[in-house]
DNA sequence: TTATCTTCTTTACAGCTTTTTCACAGGCTG
DNA sequence: CAGCCTGTGAAAAAGCTGTAAAGAAGATAA
């Protein structure tokens, strides 16, 4: 879950992202993301663990000043989820921090529940 | 589908490019390329299997620095599919990857795209 | 050299795809 | 409950790609 030089191969959980490549597989399936979807994603793994407000994402992703009502970034992680669920469905990556922003974190394996409820 | 010393003879799929004596075949029949086209598909299959932006493909066969306006690498890349056609009509080799580049890859034996949701 | 043929470069535009913006439903917090 | 947040479908705007065709440059032959 570590972070790494922009440029460079991340990885995260079952996530890799080669934007250099113009690539980003989870879990050996591609993602077939468009580039701004690709260099969003690899904004926020290279942030992996952590919450990150929308002007840090805004800033980094599409380099410009970023205004409170523009909401880019809320449908890019909407369009990533979606991408991220057709592969893996189920699996939660990119979580909502409300009133903050959001932490990128891939949810681990769900183990199974033994236990009667 | 491995990539080759510049000059060398190269192969991938039913292709087969010698650089050195100005030829390329598919699967056995000659392409009858121009030198532009042979040195851009050379460029291409040398980097076989991976996306490549129009930026790395120009500045590898035109040899100085790229504008974003030349359309000089889809121009060609257009020429080599229609006559990759010719020979072969149907099959696939040069896949575009919208806002990235082009990608070198014979398509292989025909596989129905059925997607099951 | 001139005429002619081939190749290369540039341009234009239609057809797509992606990106941006907007609106509204629903969620969260105090 | 009131008021700001967030998710998201969809329309509008912007941008990208395929390709024909015109013009420029280079090659060939007489």
């Amino acid at each position: 879950m570590e972070a790494a030089i922009e440029g460079q191969e991340l990885r995260a959980g079952e996530l890799e992202v080669r934007p250099r490549e113009f690539v980003a597989t989870v879990a050996g399936s591609p993602l077939n993301l468009t580039s701004r979807e690709l260099e969003l994603l690899t904004a926020l793994v290279e942030r992996s663990g952590r919450i990150v407000s929308r002007e840090e994402l805004y800033v980094a992703v599409w380099g410009e000043p970023y205004r409170r009502s523009d909401r880019s970034v809320d449908v890019y992680v909407g369009k990533l989820r979606q991408k991220l669920d057709e592969v893996l469905p189920g699996r939660r990556f990119i979580h909502t921090h409300f009133g903050f922003g959001y932490r990128f974190e891939p949810q681990p394996v769900e183990r199974p529940i033994t236990r009667i409820s």
